[in-house]
DNA sequence: TGTTAAGCGAGACGGTACGTCGGGTCTTGAG
DNA sequence: CTCAAGACCCGACGTACCGTCTCGCTTAACA
C-alpha cells in the first residue's frame, strides 16, 4: 500500500519554508515579503512550495498558526480570572505576531478560500477554548443559564481583533477591561 | 491668500472617480478594479486620479465615507432602542458597502498612513455617535455612572466588525442580541 | 559546461518577436509601433521580450538586420560593374527596409550603446564589402594603388544614408551616378 | 493693415527660449530635455513656446540654425583650397553643435513635417554653398564641364554626415581628404 | 477712460508608453 | 515523482511627457 514511487518529498523543505516565512514576515511584514523572497531564504524552488501549499497566505497561516496556541488553558478558577488569565497570555503573544495575523485577515478579505481556511484553522479554535470556558461557568451556576455564549465570545474577540487592526495596544489592562464588561452582564 | 494660479481643476473629475470608484467596487470588488478601470469609467486621465488621491485605497475610501453615514441618529427613546435601531441600520446598509468596507480594512493593514485615514476619517466618526448615545444614557442616569463606555463601544464595533470581516451574516437579530448583551451590563 | 538550469528559453520566442517586429515596423514605422503591439503580435509576455532584448530598438535591429544581407557580392567583372550591381541591389531592397532602417539609425543618435551595436552589427559588415571590393580592385591595378578606400568608402556609404534619410529616392541610375564619380578618381 | 489687436508678444519670450534650447540641449542632449525644462528656463509659459513653434525639434532647429552659418565662404582661391576651407571650419563649428544636430537628424526621421523643415532651412542652403562653389569652378574651367556637382554635392554632405552620425571624428585632415577625392575626378 | 482682444505664466486636462514587479504555471535535467 | 532553477503569460503599477485647454492678470490699441 501507500506506493511512493518516485523521488520522496524532502522532509526539510516545508519546516524551511515555514521558518522562512515565519521570520520574513516577521521582520520586513507580509505584504513586503514576496514569493521569491520566501523561495531564495528557505533555498527551496518555487513548486515546492506551490506542492505544498496553494498561495503565499495558506503557507503564512501554517507559519504562525500555533501562535498564542500554546497559551496555559487553565479552567481553575473563578471564570472572570480564567478569562482574564487567557486573555493576558494571548495579547502578551501578540507583540510578536499581531503584524502578521493583521495581514492575514486583511489577505482572507480578499479570497474567499482562504478566508474559510482562517476561521477553521485560527479563528474557531481560539474561539472554542473561550466559549468552553464560558460553557463550564454557565454548567456550574457561575454564569447565569440565559448567558449568551456566542454573542459574548463575538464580542470578546471582536473587540480584540478591532482593537489590533486598529492598531491600538492590547494589554492585560484591557485584557481585565474586557472581561469584566463582558461578565457583568449576569450580574 | 489661496492663490489661484493656472488652470483650476476639474470640479467635475473628482466626483465622476469617486462615482466610478463605488460602482465598480461595488460590482466587481475592490481587487478586481484596476486604477485603468476606474479612468476608463471616469473618462479621466490618469494623473487626474494621482493629483487627487495618493492610492486606490484613499480614493474608495472617500468613495464610501458617507456609507452608513446618513443613518438617523435619533436619540430618543430608551438607550437600548436608540442603540439598536441604529445599529440595524447600520446592518442594512452594509449588504451594499460591506465588501467594499472590508477591502478597506484589508488595505489599512498594509499602509500604517491609510489606516490613520482610515480610523480619524471613517471609523472615529462613527464610533463618536455611539459613544454619544451611551453618555448621554449615562447622564440622564439610565446607564451606571461606572458604565465603561470606551469599552462597550469596542466591543459593540468589534463584534460587528469582526463579524463582518468573518463573512457572517449582519442582521437586526444580532443587532439585539448585541445591544442587550452590552447594556445588561449595568443591569 | 554551459550549464543550462531551469526552463529552456523558449525558441519560438525570439523568432516570433522578430518576425512581429519586422511586419509591425514596416507596415506602421518605428515610432508608431509600441512594445505592447509587439508583444500582442508575437503572442508573447512582456519579461520575454525584456529578457532578449534591452531596447525595442535593438530587438528592431535584429529583426532587420539582414536587410540588404543577402545582396549577391558577385566579385567578377569590372570594379565599376561590380560596384554599380551591389549598390542597385542594395538600394532595391531599401524599398521595404528603408523607413526601418532611418528609425534605426534615429535611435542611435541618442543612445550611445545602441549606435555602437549598429554600427558593428549592420553598418562595418556593409561598409566592408564595399572595401572588399575596391580594395580587389587595387590590387589586381584596376585601381591606383593610391586610392583612398576608406574615403571612397565613406561618400558611398554617406550618400546614400544622406539621400535616405533626406527621402530622396534611391535608384539605379543613382547607383551608376555614385560608382562612376567616385571610381573617376583614379582615371 | 497689420492691425494688432490685444496685447503685443513678449519679444523677450522667443528669444529666451532659443537660448535655454541651446544651453540645455548642448548640456543634456536632445532627449534629455523635455519641454517643461525648456519652460523653466526660459522662465516662459507653456502656451507661450507653442504659439511660435509647432514642437521641440522646431525650436531647437532655430536654436541651432546658424551652427555653421557664419562661415567665411570666401571664394577666392582654387577650388580645392576654397571647399577645404569651407568644410575645416565647418567641422569646427561641430564640436560644439554636432550632438545637437544629429538629434535634429533623428528627430526627422520620425516627423515628415519636421523633416521638410529641416532641409529646406539647413541642409539646402548648406548645400548651396557647396554647390556655388563648385558651379563657379566649372565655370571658370577649373572642374571639367561634365563635373556632377549634385553627386560631388551628395558625396561631400553625405561623407560627413554619415561620420557624424557614427559618432566618428571630423578634422582637418578629413576635410582634405574629402576635398581632394572628390575633385580628382576631374583630374 | 473704458472696452476689447490677444498675450502672459501657471498648471490641469486626456492620452500614451514605458520598464518593473509580482503571481501562479510550466518545463528542463538531475536525483 | 521530487528537486532547484528559471522561463512562461499576464496584468497592475506609478512616472514621465506630450500637446491642448483654461484660469486670472497684463498690455496695448481703439472707441
Amino acid at each position: 500500500m501507500d506506493k511512493v514511487l518516485g523521488r520522496p518529498r524532502d522532509d526539510a523543505a516545508g519546516p524551511a519554508l515555514l521558518s522562512a516565512a515565519r521570520r520574513l514576515v516577521s521582520e520586513r511584514g507580509y505584504q513586503r515579503v514576496s514569493i521569491q523572497n520566501l523561495l531564495d531564504e528557505a533555498g527551496v524552488g518555487r513548486q515546492t512550495l506551490y506542492r505544498r501549499w496553494p498561495s503565499k497566505a495558506e503557507l503564512v497561516l501554517d507559519a504562525f498558526l500555533d501562535s498564542a496556541g500554546r497559551i496555559p488553558a487553565v479552567t481553575e478558577g473563578p471564570i472572570l480570572e480564567v478569562l482574564t488569565r487567557f486573555l493576558t497570555h494571548l495579547f502578551a503573544n501578540l507583540n510578536e505576531d499581531g503584524p502578521a495575523l493583521r495581514s492575514l485577515m486583511a489577505s482572507a478579505q480578499e479570497d474567499a478560500k482562504f478566508l474559510a481556511s482562517f476561521r477553521e484553522r485560527f479563528l474557531q479554535p481560539r474561539a472554542k477554548i473561550v466559549k468552553s470556558f464560558l460553557e463550564q461557568a454557565v454548567k456550574r451556576r457561575e454564569l447565569n443559564e440565559n448567558f449568551d455564549v456566542d454573542t459574548a465570545s463575538d464580542m470578546i474577540h471582536g473587540a480584540f481583533w478591532y482593537r489590533m487592526l486598529l492598531g491600538r495596544p492590547l494589554d492585560a489592562a484591557f485584557a481585565t477591561k474586557l472581561t469584566t464588561a463582558v461578565l457583568k452582564v449576569t450580574e
